[in-house]
DNA sequence: CAGCATCCCCTCCGATACTG
DNA sequence: CAGTATCGGAGGGGATGCTG
């Protein structure tokens, strides 16, 4: 949960269960990330091994980014959770505007 | 995620799954966590449902906290996560290790 | 195209002191 | 016992400008 428990990991990595992305399609598939924080999110990926970059040296260079084993893997609990979340967020709301107007 | 994906809050659900607990004793199972996150987390814990506070006015006062339904329920698709940390734990590290010494 | 470097704000969180 | 209030450091993360 540490690990990819922050802003945007959980993000990228759905961002790539299609199949592998460039750098800026990601960018645009992870709205609202900064380029900073995409660089710095995947590297930290790609050193806990969820994900693997690939460079190819073209003109311009591409590189690509794809789940791993292990990232396939994490991905399969992570739904599960997520998908908890979808199925239970009415009654999360419900539960915080009761909370907030009895204060 | 963004709502239990916090520092403490897996930990103090985890810590309420055997049954309610009062204050300190969830101070004493959640280990390293202040007085000041503790009550925090709680809150917020308990303004989204998952987790009930009930008071027993009594002298000196008694505090308990337990899980909700949704708590309970909540609980399930984290422990799955968890455990699948746990069996790929070894695996992250050498991927991790792998990775430093490369750069 | 795919980044790295820098600046800077703002939130998280620990430590400490105080209260009904 | 179970909190609340306040301060201050560390770091997460956005904006911007620059590069091979």
């Amino acid at each position: 949960m540490a690990q990819i428990g922050d802003k945007w990991s959980l993000l990228i990595l759905f961002a790539l269960v299609d199949g592998p992305e460039r750098f800026n399609a990601l960018k645009s598939r992870v709205e609202g990330i900064s380029q900073r924080m995409l660089t710095q999110t995947l590297r930290d990926l790609e050193r806990e091994g969820y994900v693997i970059r690939t460079v190819y040296p073209e003109v311009p260079v591409r590189v690509e980014y794809a789940l791993k084993e292990m990232g396939k893997d994490l991905v399969k609990p992570l739904y599960q959770l997520v998908s908890w979340a979808d199925q239970h967020q009415e009654e999360i709301n419900r539960a915080r505007k009761e909370y907030d107007e009895k204060s």
